[in-house]
DNA sequence: GTCTATATTGCGATAGAC
DNA sequence: GTCTATCGCAATATAGAC
């Protein structure tokens, strides 16, 4: 695709990039494919960008900050300790399913990271998972939830959203709203929250 | 580490070649990685192997098959249609967890075999997630499961599993049984299996 | 079966003309 | 900001001596 004025060369870069990162790696991409996808030749690249690792780094960068911001913004809902978990989790999950490209280099990657920037990235993304791992217990305290382990509880939401981040393509048997009910509602149910569906149906 | 007499040349090869590419990724760990894992020089490597890629074929080759028998071995357990379930998912949750390695680099590595070999090994997924999906719709069909969706349920306990085989280490917080016990009991609630706990904690 | 040496290819990155 | 041309390097894979 060539670079439109709209959007600039260097998003269009990093645009090319993700979706390349995404469907073969990073190792396997070569800056001479993405040159090819923006409609560049690779020297004319470096106008952009300052190394290939920079332009990981850039891709990945952004998109726990963003995570974090949309958990704290959906946690803001009037209601009980429930009804809190409940938005986090949609939040959760249209997140990793509306940016499912991004989320998945996310995960594939980190290896492709040097030492000090995957470590930003690991401190991020437990972070992440206590704030979600909080809610959990606060649900647990609060008689609403019958918590088998906390740390367990959020492993399983991290590891239903990354996977969705890996098979959802808008268009396909489900449409999103569908989608993230249903994964709510397996949410509560694990953790026992009294008439779960009811309250999803209730909710979406 | 230097090959011994007992497991073989070319079986050190494929070991120390799963651990790297566990660790970096196919595309990021070099055959002169390999060798000096083994004790080796690169060249010596072609006496053993006949090329990069049908090395990681070889390592991805077995494991779906291993993990199909082990599913086909677990659902012979006398019982009804979730007993059997359990057992299938008890084998499903070891399997990932004793085999992480492997079985991590079968899911993020799928991108870098060439095409023929990756249908083949998608589609042997695709048979093993059906395999499940039958369980799951047995035990809907006996009234002892309530299923909100066949192959949602399914991704759920791959999502489940996969993730685990990205943690799982020996001699962690929680050692294998406790770990799979949790498992399974948050599955079984996820199917609002009746005394979901109770039935787990009896089995184990 | 191991080694050293090398063929060949493709990579990321740079230089300099336009 | 684009291009062509190239540098320096590391990769997979092979050849041939021991």
């Amino acid at each position: 695709m060539v670079a439109t004025a709209e959007r600039g060369t260097a998003q269009a870069i990093r645009e090319e990039a993700a979706k390349l990162f995404f469907e073969r790696g990073y190792d396997a991409t070569s800056l001479r494919q993405v040159a090819s996808a923006v409609g560049l030749m690779v020297g004319s690249l470096y106008n952009h960008i300052d190394s290939k690792e920079h332009l990981l780094l850039q891709i990945m960068g952004g998109i726990i900050d963003d995570l974090l911001d949309s958990a704290r913004k959906a946690v803001m809902v009037d209601g009980d300790a429930i009804d809190k978990l409940e938005s986090v989790l949609a939040a959760h999950l249209t997140f990793h399913a509306e940016r499912a490209q991004e989320v998945f280099i996310g995960n594939a990657e980190l290896r492709s990271l040097s030492d000090g920037a995957r470590h930003v990235v690991i401190e991020k993304r437990h972070e992440y998972e206590l704030f979600l791992q909080g809610l959990v217990e606060d649900a647990g305290r609060a008689g609403l939830a019958d918590v088998i382990d906390a740390k367990i509880h959020v492993y399983s939401f991290v590891a239903q959203a990354t996977h969705i981040a890996s098979w959802f393509k808008p268009g396909g048997r489900m449409n999103l709203d569908e989608i993230v009910a249903i994964y709510t509602k397996l949410a509560l149910r694990e953790l026992k929250v009294a008439d779960a569906d009811a309250r999803v149906d209730q909710r979406g």
